[in-house]
DNA sequence: ATTAATAAAGATAAATTTGTCGGAATTGTT
DNA sequence: AACAATTCCGACAAATTTATCTTTATTAAT
């Protein structure tokens, strides 16, 4: 469904998120101590989230990553994975047909549509303060 | 969503199924034609699919491959993609862990369980029958 | 039997994604 | 100013997926 970058980054910043709402900042090795990832790739998915907008970070000692909880409750599944995949779960067709719409379906076009509409709502209504929040509660977890 | 490999193979299962329904057997060049999948590709995702029992092949002049119409009306899309993806699209978690269930979840637990069962849904109750003589009305296509 | 048409199988190659490494730049502390 | 902590960036390596090629085996027709 998404990709290890995506995956990866989705855990990162809910991680980030965590450690921001105690005012602290998230450091590569800790985020990649408790999310499960390598430790260089860490590295690489946090910088092209800070590079996308999406993250802040800061250099230097007492440096790392943060993100403001006022854009927690703005920034949505949907940006993060947008920002590491792409559009392809939206504008892809199912079977790879290059251009496949109403008038042209592939065979799967009208029922995938309805799978990818539950996909869109879902990213979209899910906020980083609400993944966060849950996580900090003891309530998910990301690491097993 | 699919492996490219999963998607060729559904393409080819629907088309050789048209071809079934008329009484001609599908060979390579033909399906890869009117698949838009490279052909050696073809080759190799078709052997897979009768080695896994969800097509027949018949070797020699007049040969190719082919699939029981009793069968297409059993055989749904779930069965192609468990034989070329497996089952990580239902076993796996969205974001990566080893083990995510209802005691444990992650984030993401919840909501993609929501939308997996929509996945499994739809893949279950669609048939090849259904697909191809869709296909074959002209109300779908495959290439484009 | 011979031949031509076809799938089967396995080895190889290319492309993409995932993962690693090392140095450069920035920042706070002393 | 010097130092240490950190992110940044780009090059490199490994793994996986996608794609190709070549040879062999089987089959039907003659």
């Amino acid at each position: 469904m998404f990709s290890k970058a995506c995956e990866y980054g989705i855990k990162a910043i809910i991680y980030v998120a965590t450690q921001s709402l105690e005012g602290k900042r998230a450091k590569i090795p800790d985020v990649a101590r408790h999310t499960g990832t390598p430790e260089p790739f860490t590295a690489k998915i946090l910088g092209l989230l800070v590079k996308r907008n999406i993250l802040d970070s800061q250099k230097g000692p007492y440096g790392g990553f943060e993100i403001n909880p006022k854009r927690m409750s703005e920034i949505t599944l949907n940006d993060i994975v947008q920002a590491l995949d792409g559009e392809t779960l939206y504008t892809g067709c199912a079977l790879g047909l290059g251009e496949c719409d109403a008038e042209h379906p592939c065979p799967m076009h009208e029922k995938f549509s309805v799978i990818r509409k539950g996909v869109e709502d879902m990213l979209q209504n899910t906020t980083i303060y609400e993944l966060a929040t849950q996580l900090k509660s003891g309530k998910t977890i990301l690491l097993r």
